[in-house]
RNA sequence: GGGCUCGUAGUAUAGUCCGGAUAGUACAUGGGCCUCCGGAGCCUAUGACCUGGGUUCAAAUCCCAGCGAGCCCGCCA
């Protein structure tokens, strides 16, 4: 709806432009505290016109002219600003579009189909919170890519070619895997003792290059073990996503695109590039002139791939099966991507969009999970909901066990999920166990509170027979209700925001400034209690309310509870 | 040493890409608000753009130089 408006604003701003004879490139919309959208193209035109912006101002002001039927009530001119309002009509329609389009409300069409690879950390070990922020924000924005109308396909790239997860199968095979734990976190532990191992009793380490170079080679009996170790994290990792609502599409596994050949393509591709050259038997390439110092390594002198170029055999197979690829990637794959970018541009392979998230360190430094230092998500999650437990226990005294499991459970995953995703991917940010159990933010339950406190007010209408089939949108008129139906309507306008910049702190945002609006509404205007005749339509705008929430929570991949 | 990113009230942050009208929000601190639809709520006060230059009619925003923090710079992943 407001995106409408916008661009209503903007054909009727630039028509007055060509009549009062100006040429302006950028219209210079923006929102304002003083309109709902305000133009300064004035102050723009002033040095190439050689007038003063208040002149130039008036001179397109006197030739605005809005037509009829638009969501446009009127424009204003404060000094050498063009203030521009919605119209009565704007009010009305979105609340008409939201009962009319419920849960896809705010919906966007565009087209094309998204693989977005998030997450994929080593199967070495449980997710800790550091994962996590990878998974937050990708799972994120794959529910703001799908409401922009994308159709996207999630994928976890296995890294099961690495020396860590060799450590983790010469761990198996040396030391006691404890089956009472979580499947990854008996993993981890196995791992952290190989490497314990494997520091202080240096003779093992031709083991670990033994088996990885009978996993390479492809060696039955190797690979068979390499992917019991890796289903076996896999599982526990799986199980930690599924429980904070995430989900992948499809695994894939590095290996596939050695074993398939594509590996091996693409490094003959490359090798036979002017830029490619051979080094003490290595096969590198210049990126200089693409602004980076480091040569890039694509071959082992021993023939064998690295990391990398397995990463671009991926990539183009993901290029080939995808009009946008977009990778969520840690602060510490800065230079690696865009080395990976730069490769792709020269071979002719579209490039991924690469999302960087900053680390999430401990207070007493960075995270390692061979070292044993991390903070597992499980235990993050679990401590939450044991805080959230207490909190439901303490404010909902009189239901029931289930019941404040369910919310623990439901409350908990909202506010790590919400904590994660409301600042800006590239904040670097320090646990904090304190912080993290403090409910008294205004995070997810401050959200989902407003949700159910909006089912709470319908199913009491309900239950008293009042309906709102024939309501009056036209007597919607206190500031606060026309406050909460502007927010309701700029959805979409954030969706579009989120989906074009890849910013899913953007509907973290919209959806605490809706509950905002949402409650000091409630505060203001009786629904049920006040005057029959406001009943109807203000029951309605708590039906709009709640759905908005409902799909603005959905987007952020937290439960819309109907009661809390 | 080189590269990238970040620096906004006591704390955590929005805004920075694309410069404009009183820098938005939360926690903490100080005042208020339930005979009333769910007080996990509402109102209100105090308090901030790292420093120094520059560009501009206008700088939190752009440029340069510092300072501080994080990350990267391996024939690892």
């Amino acid at each position: 709806m407001f995106l409408k408006f916008k661009d209503e604003v903007s054909s009727i701003l630039s028509n007055a432009l060509a009549k009062a004879g100006y040429e302006a490139d950028d219209i210079a919309l923006s929102e304002s505290p003083h309109a709902d959208i305000s133009s300064s193209v004035a102050f723009k035109l002033a040095p190439k016109y050689k007038r003063s912006p208040k002149q130039i101002c008036e001179e397109i002001y006197k030739h605005i002219n809005i037509p009829p039927d638009t969501y446009v009530e009127k424009a204003e001119m404060t000094g050498p600003y063009l203030n521009f309002f919605v119209s009565r009509d704007f009010f009305n329609e979105t609340l008409l579009h939201v009962l009319l389009e419920r849960d896809d409300f705010g919906n966007l069409d565009r087209k094309g189909k998204v693989i977005l690879e998030h997450t994929s950390a080593n199967p070495d070990g449980p997710l800790h919170i550091g994962h996590i922020r990878n998974s937050v924000i990708g799972d994120t924005l794959t529910r703001i890519l799908k409401r922009a109308g994308y159709e996207v396909e999630t994928q976890y790239y296995i890294n099961d070619m690495g020396r860590q997860i060799a450590v983790v199968v010469w761990g198996l095979m040396n030391f006691k895997f404890d089956s009472s734990k979580k499947t990854d976190h008996a993993i981890a532990e196995v791992y952290i003792n190989a490497n314990k191992s494997l520091v202080d009793e240096k003779e093992h380490s031709p083991e670990v290059d033994a088996i990885m170079k009978k996993y390479e080679t492809g060696d039955a009996d190797t690979i068979k073990k390499f992917k019991d170790a890796i289903d076996t994290a896999m599982l526990g990792i799986k199980e930690t996503l599924t429980r904070m609502n995430i989900h992948h599409d499809t695994f894939i596994w590095e290996s596939q695109f050695v074993r398939g050949g594509e590996v091996d393509r693409i490094m003959k591709r490359i090798r036979e590039l002017d830029r490619a050259k051979v080094q003490d038997g290595a096969l590198m390439v210049d990126l200089k002139d693409m602004g980076i110092q480091k040569s890039l390594v694509i071959q082992r002198s021993d023939g064998t791939s690295l990391y990398t170029t397995r990463d671009l055999a991926y990539h183009e197979w993901k290029a080939a099966r995808s009009d946008r690829m977009i990778d969520i990637l840690g602060a510490d794959h800065k230079l690696i991507s865009s080395q990976l970018k730069a490769v792709l541009h020269i071979l002719g392979i579209p490039e991924p969009e690469v999302v960087i998230f900053e680390f999430v360190s401990l207070p007493e430094g960075s995270m390692s999970t061979r070292r044993g230092v991390f903070i597992s998500a499980d235990e993050l999650l679990d401590q939450v909901e044991k805080a959230a437990y207490e909190e439901v226990n303490k404010k909902r005294p009189e239901t029931d066990e289930e019941f404040k499991k369910k919310v623990a459970a439901f409350v908990s995953i909202g506010a790590v999920r919400y904590d994660i995703v409301r600042v800006s991917p590239e904040k670097a940010t320090t646990f904090d166990w304190k912080e993290a159990l403090d409910f008294e933010k205004q995070g997810a339950p401050f959200i989902q509170y407003a949700h159910a406190r909006a089912c709470s007010i319908i199913k009491n209408a309900q239950d008293e027979g009042i309906v709102y089939e024939n309501y009056d949108p036209n007597i919607l008129v206190e500031e606060q209700e026309l406050a909460l139906i502007k927010k309701l309507a700029s959805f979409g306008s954030s969706i579009d925001n989120a989906s074009r910049e890849l910013k899913p702190n953007l509907i973290a945002i919209y959806a605490r400034e809706l509950a905002d609006a949402f409650n000091q509404f409630y505060r203001y205007v009786p629904v049920l209690s006040g005057e029959p005749e406001f009943r109807a339509a203000r029951l309605a705008l708590v039906d709009c309310s709640r759905i908005v929430l409902a799909n603005a929570l959905d987007t952020l991949g937290i439960v819309a509870p109907e009661s809390m």
